[in-house]
Formats: structure tokens, C-alpha cells, sequence
DNA sequence: TTAGGGTTAG
């Protein structure tokens, strides 16, 4: 009878069958329960097992490590560590087939110390010889960030597996130490395809993208078979590179060796062809897989975004939440940052409300993305609350707010929270300090953002990149001391650019200074040969100042190079409705109404003309 | 053991 009810253990096709046996099992065959745990933790009914379990009096070992072993397998940590820890409370002694499933449950839990506590009951067991508890341990130890713990365990191997190779590989890759990942693999006595995929994404993790691609062609070369992963990460590298023929050849070698094409070697092609700026093709692929996840989505919505075409990635939102897939934090700061550059206020306060009834807003990233957004649709003081109520706020946090403030023309509490940030010790970047100087530029404080800029090299060591010079030049020109301005960018450390001389000449135009206006004009045909619009300028200060036979000649020269003035509408959103209108147009049926409004607005505004004392006591 | 997506400026 045992034996028939063991075959039908094994045999039964629908779980709910199973719970029919364990009715028989307990009235008549106790003995068999622990052969119906292993059955119900094969289909998996874990939590039935569970309760089948915890009435065997004395589990045997083998039991106790099967149900560890699954609950880590489905990432139920919390479970493996609880049941774990029964084991050793009821006198059950570990084995090698313990040690493997709990350490990694201790490191995907992060419970560092119960994984050491392990490692010292395999010593006490003898276990510390085996070559799968040494590499369980190893590969505790190197993700754990632990990489001498790891290095130890691997000297005392007697035969060094090659996955633990690999395992020092990756966190060599991991550290930074792309020499000593090198090593390791030139040690290698046999190297797999998951030897050579550690090597690869060493390389590309730390941004050797152009070594990472020799690898992969040597690794060819080498007959050893490259697969999905391999080709997943080649596929992010070309990604990276915007290297769209790399990328191609990369998908002409998955499809010339038809390499199954899971979700995430999908996803890679969508992702290769969108940062190459095919989005044609990238929303091609993704409408041929046939599974999609919220990473494909949030790829491809991204995609959109960053190639500037903000209505199809809302659009895909839509058909994202239709199919049911939920949207993460991912996908949503996507989604934030299409929406804060849309200029529709609808738009924004939409998905505002949509993230808060998600319960989303006090995701770091989330609550970041939400702050900008109210802050670019003129919305600060919401911006502000959410602010406040961020329990958790990283340097991008800091940063939003910062500009925010300084974008909304409140430079002296962008100032009070740069105070804050730095009290509380948040570390700025260079983002902050583009922030902390537009704040300057918009109040005027010439002084003040020339000790800003000092302070951001000295105390925070922060090279300055071209945007923090064009901040200094916009900084100097907007208070009309272009000679300082011309000055500052002969100084400069780095090669001006279009952004640069731009200022130079927006402000030649205010200022009517016709020196400055050739000369910038001169460097922006030079790097910026495509566009007109400064001619166009040149050509109204021109005529603005008497000049016009230079006018005349400006314009001659337009037609001769057939260069074509581009229309650069402007907009405002009233009551949901975006109005367009270009410089001088009268054609809005309440074109006298608005005039009016800006007239009056420019009487109000004043120019600050003095540095105030901010108490950022710098 | 090896693989994928995002925010702040310009």
C-alpha cells in the first residue's frame, strides 16, 4: 500500500490531488509525509509543503534542506532564513547541500552577519573543504563587497572550479580592479562562455566599451560559443557607443546563429537600436516580441522621450497600463520627465495624481522626477511639499530643487537649501553647481557666482565642464559687462562653444555692441554652420544701430549662402489650451489684451543691480 | 559564475 501510494504521489497531474493524498497520509501513513513534502515542494506548494512540514516531529536533514533550497530558489529569503534558523534550533546538523541555498538567501536579504555566522558552522561541520560550499561562500563574499574574504576562500581551493573563477572575475570587474579580472582570466585553465561574458562586462562596467567588443570578437576566434548573455551585453555595449553598425552585426550574428531570443536580449535590441536613434526600428522589434516586461516598456518609453518625441512615449504609457503591466519607479520618472518637458499643466497634474494614488511619491527617484516636473510647470510650491516630505533625498533630489528654485527665479532659498544639503551632508555635484549659478545669473549676483564657482573648485574639487563657463558668461553678460564676458572665455580651460558665443551675442544685441556682435557671430558660423538665426540677429542690430549698408549686406550674404530664417514660435498653456505665437504676432483673436499684459508685466520687473549677502558663508 | 530600463543641467 505504501509503495501504491508513492506511485500515485509521483503520478497525480493536478496539484489539488495532491492535498486529497495528504488526507489518506495523515489518517493511516504518517511515515509517507515527508515523501509528500518533496512532492508538494516540487509542483511548488510551498506554504502547503510548509504545513506538512511543521507536523513531521523530527524532520530529517535532506527534508529541512530541500525546503531552504526552495524557498531561496523563489527569492522567499525571509522564509529560508526563518527555516534555517528552525533547523539549528532543533538540533538538525547542516550539510554541503545547506550551505549554498542559505548563504545566498543571506546575501539577498542582506543579512551579512547570519551568512559569517554560517560560514563558521560550515568550518566547525568541516564543510569549509567542499567545493560547492567554497563557492557558495565566495560568491557570498565577493558580491557581499568582501573581496578578500573571497580571495582567501579561493587560495585554499584545492581544485579551483571554474565558476569560482568566474565569481573573482566579476567582482574584481565590480571593484574596478579590471587588471586584476584580467588576471584571473589569463589564469584560467578553461574558460567557459560565462568566463568570457564575466570579462566582456568587466570591461564594459567600467566603460572600456571598444575592449569589451575585441573581446567578443577573440572570444570568436577562440571557438568558444557565444550566448544570449554574451550577446545581450555586446548589444548594451553598442548601445552605449551609439554604435549602430556594432550594434547590427550583433543582430546578424543572434539571427545567423539563431540564438533564442529571450526578454532580455529583446530588450537589448529594442534598447541598441533606440540609443543609436533608430526609433523606427527599435518600436519595430518591440511590437514583434511576444513577451514584453515593464523593463521592455520603460526601454522603450524612454526611448521616446530621449529622442524627443514626448506624445508617443505618454501614448505608450497608456498602452503599457492597458496591458497590465504595472508601472514601476522606473518606468514613471520616464514618464515624470516626459511630462515636465511637455508644458501641458493637464498633463502633469495627471500623472501627479496617478503616482500618489500608486503610492509611489515617496520613491526617491519618483519623488525627484515629481519635484521637477511641479517646478517646470511653475508649480513650486508643490514642489516644495513634496520636498519636505521626502524622508530619504539623494544628490538628484538636492539638485531638482535647486534648480527648480533658481529656474522659478527664488535664488536665495536655492541658496538656503544648498545650506541644507551641504549640513546635512549631501554631496554635491556638478548639476548643483549649474543650479547654484543659474540662481546667481537670474538674480543678477555677479560677485557672488564667481565665489561659487571658486568654492565648487577648491572645496568640492569639481573640474568645471562647459556648461558651469557658460553659466559665468551668461552670468557676465545678462549685467552687460560683455568686455569681462569676452575676457572670461579668452581664459577659459576649455574650447568655447556654440552655447558660449551665443550668450555673447544675445547679449551684444541688448547692449547694442556691434564689436562683440561680429565677433560672435564669426566663431558661431564656424560651429554651428546649419543655423542662420545669428545672422538674423546680426543683421538687427545692424540695422537697430544705423548700420544699414552692413545690414544689406548680412542679408545678401543669406540669400546667397540660401540660408533660411526658421520661425521660433513660442507658447502658453491657459486652461489646458497650448496658444503658439511667433515675435510681432497679431493674428490671436486677443492679441491687444495680451500685449498689454506683457507691457505691463515688463514695467513691474527691476533689475537687481547689488550682490546680497546669501549667509552661504563660502 | 555571466545579461536589460530611469531622474537633475544644457
Amino acid at each position: 500500500m505504501d509503495r501504491d501510494l508513492m506511485r500515485l504521489m509521483r503520478s497525480v497531474k493536478h496539484p489539488s490531488h495532491l492535498k486529497q493524498i495528504h488526507a489518506l497520509v495523515i489518517a493511516a501513513f504518517p511515515s509517507l509525509a515527508s515523501f509528500l513534502v518533496r512532492r508538494l515542494l516540487s509542483v511548488p506548494m510551498v506554504d502547503y509543503a510548509r504545513e506538512v512540514f511543521d507536523r513531521i516531529p523530527q524532520p530529517e536533514q535532506s527534508l529541512s534542506n530541500s525546503l531552504i533550497s526552495v524557498y531561496s530558489r523563489l527569492s522567499s529569503h525571509e522564509e529560508a532564513i526563518e527555516a534555517f534558523r528552525s533547523m539549528i534550533r532543533n538540533g538538525v546538523c547542516i550539510d554541503s547541500y545547506t550551505v549554498p541555498p542559505i548563504v545566498k538567501s543571506c546575501l539577498s536579504a542582506a543579512d551579512f552577519d547570519l551568512g559569517k555566522q554560517v560560514h563558521c558552522l560550515a568550518i566547525s561541520c568541516g564543510l569549509d573543504t567542499d567545493v560547492f560550499v567554497q563557492t557558495a561562500l565566495m560568491n557570498f563574499y565577493s558580491r557581499g563587497g568582501e573581496l578578500a574574504s573571497a580571495e582567501r576562500i579561493f587560495e585554499k581551493m584545492d581544485t579551483k572550479d571554474p565558476v569560482a573563477y568566474n565569481c573573482l572575475i566579476s567582482a574584481y570587474s565590480k571593484s574596478g580592479d579590471v587588471l586584476a579580472a584580467r588576471k584571473m582570466f589569463d589564469e584560467m585553465p578553461e574558460k567557459s562562455t560565462a568566463s568570457w561574458n564575466s570579462l566582456i562586462s568587466c570591461c564594459a562596467r567600467n566603460g572600456d566599451y571598444r575592449g569589451a567588443l575585441r573581446f567578443f570578437e577573440r572570444m570568436k576566434d577562440d571557438k568558444c560559443t557565444p550566448n544570449e548573455i554574451t550577446l545581450a551585453s555586446v548589444l548594451s555595449i553598442c548601445a552605449k557607443l551609439g554604435d549602430l553598425n556594432a550594434g547590427l552585426s550583433a543582430k546578424k550574428f543572434i539571427d545567423g546563429n539563431n540564438l533564442y531570443r529571450n526578454t532580455i536580449l529583446s530588450t537589448a535590441v529594442v534598447e541598441m537600436y533606440l540609443k543609436c536613434g533608430a526609433v523606427g526600428e527599435a518600436r519595430r522589434e518591440f511590437d514583434k516580441m511576444k513577451k514584453r516586461d515593464v523593463v521592455t516598456w520603460s526601454a522603450m518609453i524612454a526611448g521616446y522621450a530621449q529622442n524627443g518625441r514626448p506624445d508617443e512615449a505618454l501614448e505608450l504609457f497608456e498602452n503599457m497600463k492597458n496591458e497590465n503591466i504595472k508601472p514601476n519607479d522606473v518606468a514613471l520618472v520616464s514618464v515624470l520627465s516626459v511630462c515636465a518637458d511637455s508644458g501641458s499643466v493637464k498633463a502633469c497634474e495627471e500623472i501627479g495624481c496617478y503616482v500618489e494614488s500608486q503610492g509611489m511619491a515617496s520613491n526617491v527617484f519618483v519623488a525627484s522626477a515629481l519635484l521637477d516636473m511641479y517646478s517646470k510647470c511653475g508649480n513650486i510650491s508643490k514642489s516644495r511639499q513634496i520636498f519636505l516630505n521626502m524622508p530619504k533625498k539623494d544628490t538628484v533630489t538636492w539638485n531638482s530643487m535647486i534648480v527648480g528654485l533658481a529656474m522659478n527665479g527664488l535664488s536665495e532659498d536655492a541658496f538656503a537649501v544648498y545650506k541644507q544639503m551641504i549640513e546635512t551632508g549631501g554631496q554635491p555635484n556638478d548639476i548643483t553647481f549649474i543650479g547654484l549659478l543659474t540662481a546667481c545669473s537670474h538674480a543678477g549676483l555677479v560677485e557672488m557666482g564667481l565665489e561659487i564657482f571658486r568654492h565648487m573648485k577648491i572645496d568640492h574639487e569639481i573640474v568645471p565642464q562647459i556648461e558651469h563657463y557658460a553659466c559665468i558668461v551668461d552670468l557676465y553678460c545678462r549685467s552687460g559687462r560683455l568686455k569681462d564676458a569676452y575676457d572670461f572665455i579668452c581664459r577659459m580651460e576649455v574650447e568655447p562653444n556654440a552655447v558660449i558665443w551665443s550668450s555673447l551675442l544675445s547679449a551684444s544685441r541688448i547692449h547694442m555692441n556691434i564689436e562683440f556682435a561680429e565677433l560672435s557671430v564669426k566663431k558661431l558660423a564656424k560651429l554651428d554652420p546649419d543655423s542662420s538665426w545669428y545672422y538674423v540677429l546680426l543683421s538687427n542690430i545692424y540695422s537697430s544701430t544705423g548700420h544699414w549698408k552692413e545690414a544689406l549686406n548680412v542679408q545678401k550674404m543669406m540669400k546667397g549662402k540660401k540660408v533660411q530664417k526658421v520661425a521660433a514660435y513660442s507658447w502658453v498653456d491657459v486652461d489646458n489650451k497650448l496658444h503658439r505665437f511667433l515675435v510681432g504676432d497679431t493674428s490671436h483673436p486677443r492679441n491687444t489684451e495680451v500685449y498689454g499684459t506683457v507691457n505691463g508685466l515688463a514695467m513691474q520687473s527691476t533689475w537687481v543691480d547689488h550682490d546680497f549677502d546669501s549667509g552661504l558663508g563660502l
